[in-house]
DNA sequence: GCAAGAAGTGAACGGTGGTTCAATCCTTGG
DNA sequence: CCAAGGATTGAACCACCGTTCACTTCTTGC
């Protein structure tokens, strides 16, 4: 055996890697998922289509990690906003506003994140996603409630609803296009009384 | 021309028509959308594939039919529930736990219509589907705040946020098998307090 | 019973797009 | 520069399933 793996070949083929799901989540932000076929995605990393499945065993695996990585990001954008608020009141406004800006500022990719019909394998990565942001959710509820700032309640239910108002607030306008001025800040008082904050 | 259609064999295609949107139906809610290829379909309704084409120019208008069918028994079976009740709190609890308890009695079907990957055009009637019970909702919040039993709010934006805080709550249970007992009852007051529901 | 025409049939078609693989190109240590 | 083996390529493959259509069966009025 002449030839063995070099860190200079690994470190190509992690930046391929990299790049194979830069260019999903850049076709995505465009297109969609459907407008994501394996030979798309190839072709804006500047790769054939063959070399995408010996870094991915299968387009779901692939599209898996990229709802992932996508999602994390948001995920941590919204932790991020929520940690500069001390009160609850102020960490869920952050969250609210976080979460409604970004998506309404890449409609698409909120789109295919939150509700575009994609294979169940990927669909099942969106579960996670939402799950996530239910647990920052949960912390601050929970932390709200110890604090007594808020009502007894059980935070991972709260967070769960809250989600889900969220998101669905959200699928009406990022499917016809933009959100009317009210839908913010109605929205965060809604949440607000949901969840009990004084007012 | 000697042949022309008879009540009795209008009769008979109608029969067909519905007999195809009942399998349809029922192949969903035993093996969810994606079990249901027009095949499976026509099977179910003892009728040859090509017959269903007679019926539906596309499996999608089949299935926006289907769909938009269940939906109003939905939508209907919740109405209804709300109408015996006079309080908005109790219009609201009604409505909980109808949608609830009836998406938990048939778990695969209320998957399919709430949340499983379909192709967009049943998606698109899966929106419909949604803003009726926003509509319906919308109602009750409306008089509620005309009443004064709620404080002032966008009826549309709550009853929005309303029904995708349910949705989102159902989604987990649907995947998952079974709702923890509490989670109907914590639904409840958290909607009650969202609303603003006095205490 | 018969002709005309509609309804029903299901095997075959075809498009799509994920996946494979034989050929080619690169990289490595000697 | 060479041999060994990995990486890359992209055209071909193939499975799936919605859709079609030539054929059969049924219905109707005379």
């Amino acid at each position: 055996m002449v030839y063995r793996s070099t860190e200079r070949v690994r470190a190509r083929l992690d930046a391929s890697r990299r790049r194979i799901v830069a260019a999903a989540l850049d076709v995505m932000a465009e297109h969609g998922y459907a407008g994501c076929t394996v030979a798309s995605v190839a072709g804006r990393a500047a790769l054939a289509t063959g070399t995408v499945y010996r870094h991915f065993p299968t387009k779901a695996d692939l599209f898996a990690e990229v709802f992932r990585a996508a999602s994390q990001r948001e995920v941590d954008a919204v932790t991020r906003a929520a940690a500069l608020e001390t009160s609850v009141a102020d960490r869920v406004t952050a969250v609210v506003e976080t979460f409604c800006g970004r998506a309404l500022q890449s409609p698409r990719l909120a789109y295919a994140l939150l509700a575009e019909p994609v294979d169940p394998a990927v669909d099942a990565e969106r579960l996670v996603f939402r799950r996530a942001y239910a647990r920052v959710l949960a912390g601050h509820v929970a932390e709200g409630v110890a604090r007594g700032e808020l009502p007894p309640q059980d935070p991972e239910l709260a967070a769960t609803a809250l989600v889900g108002a969220l998101a669905e607030a959200m699928v009406g306008p990022l499917s016809a296009g933009v959100a009317g001025p009210g839908t913010i800040p109605g929205l965060t008082t809604f949440l607000h009384r949901a969840l009990g904050v004084a007012p």
